[in-house]
RNA sequence: GCCAGUGUAGCUCAGUUGGCCAGAGCAGCUGAUUUGUAAUCAGCUGGUCGGGGGUUCGAAUCCCUCCACUGGCUCCA
């Protein structure tokens, strides 16, 4: 038979070679290398025959698929140890995911807490030394329900119910037989860096209405090192954390007593907080926003209106209601209704289009205690919302313009790497969602289009998009590598039909405008978690709460101190003098774990030379500079907004 | 909300199988020291051991319940 290589070459091999027979002709080297290989663009076992013309691919660690075969196989092998450990524990199902791995398992009266992982590791490092081939059979449909109604087994009956017979495959490795599509690595021992890293509940089939079985998660390696790796970097994803870090910079703090998900912000991280605000205010102003305030409460009317009452009522927190009349008011659960009340408040005229109303609005909504999660997941927080009301023509250009307003925050701060989600209806169905197929057809059309005019590095995902309109999601990438999704810009054409919202046209003629929600922060409080996790404390001098730290060497030099205090104070420089009788050394540590980007330091020559001494946090002694040098230093990062290099 | 776990001083953490007035380091305060690029020394203050209830002669330790937090699940306008 013929074997097209990926560089095109064909080469002849007896009929039912395997891939790795194919591979072990190529090199020994490679075939040890080698983990599945891409049969026909499918995903095949090493040990599985091939019996026509195909083509091929090898797969090594460093493929994506490869990693997935790799981490579906150490499922296997963790669901081998769990069956050792527990028997007769049901099995549901284990797939790779974006790192690792996990199970979700009935165990029945067991109880199995984080203290049992080690135990389960070790059970799999023993049987990865085993090193058992995973072994694949076809099995008629009759067989296999024989064999788990024999075990008892009722998830995968139930897995069984929707399979065809004829394309049933099971796979063995060791003592443990699991009904599975494959494919796998050809043997246990290739698994090699185990670490079993979480164990939570997980409702069977996602459905909190279903029993909730135990899910183990896990993480595995071809070898060691990789491991220990992997162990450094959620060693770094600690220490950035935005909790801990949020702590140690006095940013904010959470009080039981206020409740919870309700931050509070402190001096240093409101002020932060506000200078990003104005940032952004700032370039919308430019890009012709027009700031509106409202207030953080809508009567219940208003939600009826928009419909989340309807769709939402009950989930929310509950109404306030007047003593004397009993009126209904809720908390705020998003600004878009009271802006198109903003909207109805005068006639519109197609010359006033596009409008562009923001506010930074805050919005309360009830997310389940279980949810709450520090900055990123809270019960009350600031939308950098805007509503953006146009004609559908001009959909694209709007879209464009927040494009560019969203990349240049994201420039200013540092996210360099940065993909965008398109979410689209999906083609299959579109009876689910509401506006007219011509307008979806516009929308959807201008979001690629804007996109790509932008350069964006796009994905597009149909069947994503809202029932009210299609979106577009920023996903950026931290310096650690992991992935947020930060800012949006969604079409609506569902409020303007809700709340009847007109225009006058060209043609004297009422028309219905489509809005556009957008926020390139997210909120306030998501964007300054991931900020602090992505620059890992050390925030640019633009930002840095306080930019400059005097330390004098001793007392004497106090007064010098002062003076170069205030010459920075009359420049709008944020510094502070260390004047504690401390040892300069201690000074030094002190300000360093603050991270505090500049230390000033002040002994005798300064004083006498009338200089000072600079030191850059993580960096070291800069030497010694004149007063209004570091000054036009600090102005000169400030203007530019420089990034602080990151030292992990 | 659900599963598993955690909750001891402002912070980080010790407290054997229930048993002397609950401990340490850092921070804070007081004093001494006047210091040259990542921790000077001494003393002192500070805790109804998350809240409430129970078992017991006796509870930080055991049980119940509520709250908060952590990791997930579900949800996310």
């Amino acid at each position: 038979m013929n074997i097209t290589f990926p560089d095109g070459a064909v080469r002849q091999y007896e009929q039912g070679s395997t891939a790795l027979d194919i591979a072990k002709k190529i090199s020994e080297g490679l075939a040890r290398k080698i983990l599945a290989a891409e049969v026909n663009g499918e995903v095949w076992d090493l040990s599985r025959p091939i019996k026509n013309d195909s083509s091929i691919k090898f797969l090594t660690w460093d493929d994506e698929k490869a990693k997935s075969t790799f981490w579906h196989s150490s499922a296997h092998l963790m669901a081998e140890a769990v069956e050792d450990a527990f028997p007769g524990v049901k099995f549901w199902v284990g797939p790779p995911i974006e790192k690792g791995f996990y199970y979700d398992i009935d165990l029945g009266d067991n109880v199995i807490s984080e203290s049992d992982l080690e135990k389960l590791e070790k059970k799999m490092n023993e049987l990865s030394k085993q090193n058992n081939s995973f072994v694949r059979k076809e099995i008629s449909k009759a067989d296999a329900v024989k064999y788990f109604e024999e075990k008892g087994d009722e998830y995968k009956l139930d897995l069984l119910q929707g399979l065809e017979d004829g394309s049933i495959t099971f796979y063995t490795q060791g003592n443990f037989t699991d009904l599975c599509r494959g494919p796998h690595i050809p043997s246990t021992g290739l698994i090699k860096g185990i670490k079993l890293t979480s164990i939570a509940g997980a409702y069977w089939k996602g459905d909190e209405k279903n029993k909730m079985l135990t899910r183990i998660y896990g993480v595995t390696f071809p070898n060691q090192k990789e491991l220990d790796e992997y162990l450094v970097f959620l060693e770094e994803a600690k220490k950035r954390d935005h909790r801990k870090l949020g702590k140690e910079l006095e940013l904010f703090t959470f009080s039981e007593k206020v409740g919870a998900g309700l931050p509070l912000w402190l001096p240093k991280g409101a002020m932060l907080r506000e200078r990003l605000q104005n940032f952004l205010q700032k370039a919308q102003i430019e890009s012709g926003y027009l700031p509106v305030i409202t207030p953080h409460i809508g009567s219940k009317s208003l939600y009826v209106t928009s419909g989340h009452y309807e769709k939402y009522g009950k989930d929310s927190f509950q109404p306030i209601k007047t003593p004397v009349e009993g009126e209904e008011f809720f908390l705020k659960p998003m600004n878009c209704p009271h802006h198109c009340e903003i909207y109805k408040a005068s006639p519109r005229s197609y010359k006033d289009l596009p409008l562009r109303l923001a506010e930074f609005g805050t919005v309360y909504r009830y997310e389940q205690s279980g949810e709450l999660h520090g900055l990123t997941r809270v019960r009350g927080f600031t939308q950098d919302d805007a509503h953006l009301f146009c004609m559908p023509n001009q959909v694209k250009d709007e879209f464009k313009k927040v494009i560019d307003l969203v990349l240049y925050v994201f420039n200013s701060l540092g996210f360099t790497d940065y993909t965008a989600q398109i979410s689209l209806r999906d083609q299959n169905d579109k009876s689910k969602y509401i506006g007219s197929d011509t307008n979806w057809e516009i929308a959807e059309k201008s979001i690629i289009e804007a996109s790509e005019e932008k350069g964006l590095k796009t994905v597009i995902e149909f069947g994503e998009a809202a029932f009210y309109g299609p979106k577009l999601d920023f996903m950026v990438r931290d310096a650690i590598g992991r992935k947020w999704q930060l800012g949006t810009i969604q079409v609506d054409y569902n409020l303007p039909e809700r709340f009847d919202l007109t225009y006058i046209g060209e043609d004297n003629a009422k028309h219905r405008p489509v809005m556009i929600h957008r926020a390139p922060f997210g909120s306030m409080e998501r964007f300054i978690a991931v900020l602090t996790e992505h620059c890992a404390g050390k925030f640019p001098m633009w930002l840095v709460p306080v930019q400059v730290k005097i330390l004098p060497i001793s007392d004497k030099f106090l007064s010098y101190a002062q003076n170069v205090l205030s010459k920075l104070k009359n420049n709008d420089i944020r510094a502070e003098i260390d004047d504690r009788s401390e040892k300069i050394g201690k000074k030094i540590r002190d300000t360093e774990l603050s991270k505090v980007p500049l230390m000033l330091i002040i002994g005798e020559k300064e004083v006498n030379d009338k200089k000072v001494s600079v030191r850059r946090q993580g960096k070291g002694d800069e030497g010694v500079k004149d007063v209004q040098e570091v000054i036009a230093m600090i102005q000169d990062e400030v203007k530019h907004k420089k990034i602080a290099e990151t030292t992990a």
